[in-house]
DNA sequence: GTCTATACAGCGATAGAC
DNA sequence: GTCTATCGCTGTATAGAC
């Protein structure tokens, strides 16, 4: 299980930075330290490796939502700390997984879809959670629906990583998430 | 000029749909009806083919914005019509071109990068401007820089059209924008 | 489980005739 | 300006030995 391991992790870097379409077992097989055909051990197909990749980084995701909400009670520290996985990744020059393979969708096999959608429905349903809560603590002031205000903010999120990849301006990505905090703490 | 425009507006398209790396030339020759070989007449390599791209790309919108400014002289107005770009550009299953190139730019030539973050400064330029005004005309609230909420929106709409087309939920790209325009009319 | 060897299709790009 | 032909390389994937 350590190789199989080992494969996810530098593909999900490869993913993560260059899109599923921009690196090829070659590139993984170099890293790990095996032949390219053994690979395809672990991993028949390459949207075998996809779908292996979206349930890990879902699993990632839950670990780290399950972490957050243990850690923090208050709606505004659990939601700092949900930025804060995004500043971590773009630190690491990466896209989210999920973002890069959401612009990649139309060239990919059917079959990974759903997973994809899945991660998305769960950053969603957690920040309606979150948002929510917020409301009710009177910690938060929301213009619309906490789902909507959900969905705001992980689109903002994404478009802000999106972006940095582009311009390199890191200073820009924090004042984003300081605004989008800043926008939730206002008395409406 | 006519069969270079034609080669230009098809790679377009695959581009904002399939990626950069998602497409080859047999695909825009198949499409434009000449052999692959004769699209190197026009672009000798994809290097040529991408700045091009993006050229024409920047030059789109800048025709975009300044048809806005004609049209509307009022900042929400104008703002309303920027954000339909994007709803137009989802409408045709397309990602915004630079955001597309943006999250492969670890996989492009190094020399198409000045270009494109040429296109993102344009827009934030132009979403500044309008911003101002409108908070000038009391028209907006804002809760920081106005060049800090342009770049917030152009993440936020970058992000919509990316979460999209994992989720295929049209609907929810339109709440956010709402969001997203609700969130400056409001008094702080 | 990893290897060598290889199949086979596709890629970007070039040469040279017309 | 477009064609045919082809190069050299890389892509995913498979077969079969060890």
């Amino acid at each position: 299980m350590e190789m199989r391991d080992q494969i996810l992790g530098v593909a999900q870097r490869l993913v993560q930075q260059r899109g599923f379409n921009g690196f090829s077992y070659a590139d993984i097989a170099d890293e790990v330290g095996i032949r390219k055909a053994s690979l395809h051990h672990y991993f028949p197909t390459k949207t075998d490796l996809a779908m292996a990749l979206i349930d890990g980084f879902t699993a990632q995701l839950d670990s780290g939502l399950r972490h957050i909400n243990e850690s923090y009670a208050q709606a505004d520290a659990r939601l700092g700390a949900y930025v804060a996985i995004y500043r971590d990744t773009l630190e690491a020059d990466r896209m989210c997984l999920g973002g890069m393979l959401a612009t990649e969708a139309h060239t990919l096999d059917p079959v990974i879809l759903p997973g994809l959608k899945r991660f998305f429905a769960r950053n969603i349903e957690w920040l309606t959670e979150v948002l929510a809560a917020g409301h009710s603590q009177q910690r938060f002031t929301l213009t619309g629906t906490a789902s909507d205000h959900a969905r705001m903010l992980l689109s903002a999120l994404q478009g802000a990583l999106l972006i940095t990849r582009a311009t390199g301006d890191r200073e820009a990505f924090n004042q984003i998430t300081a605004l989008l905090i800043a926008g939730l703490s206002r008395k409406g």
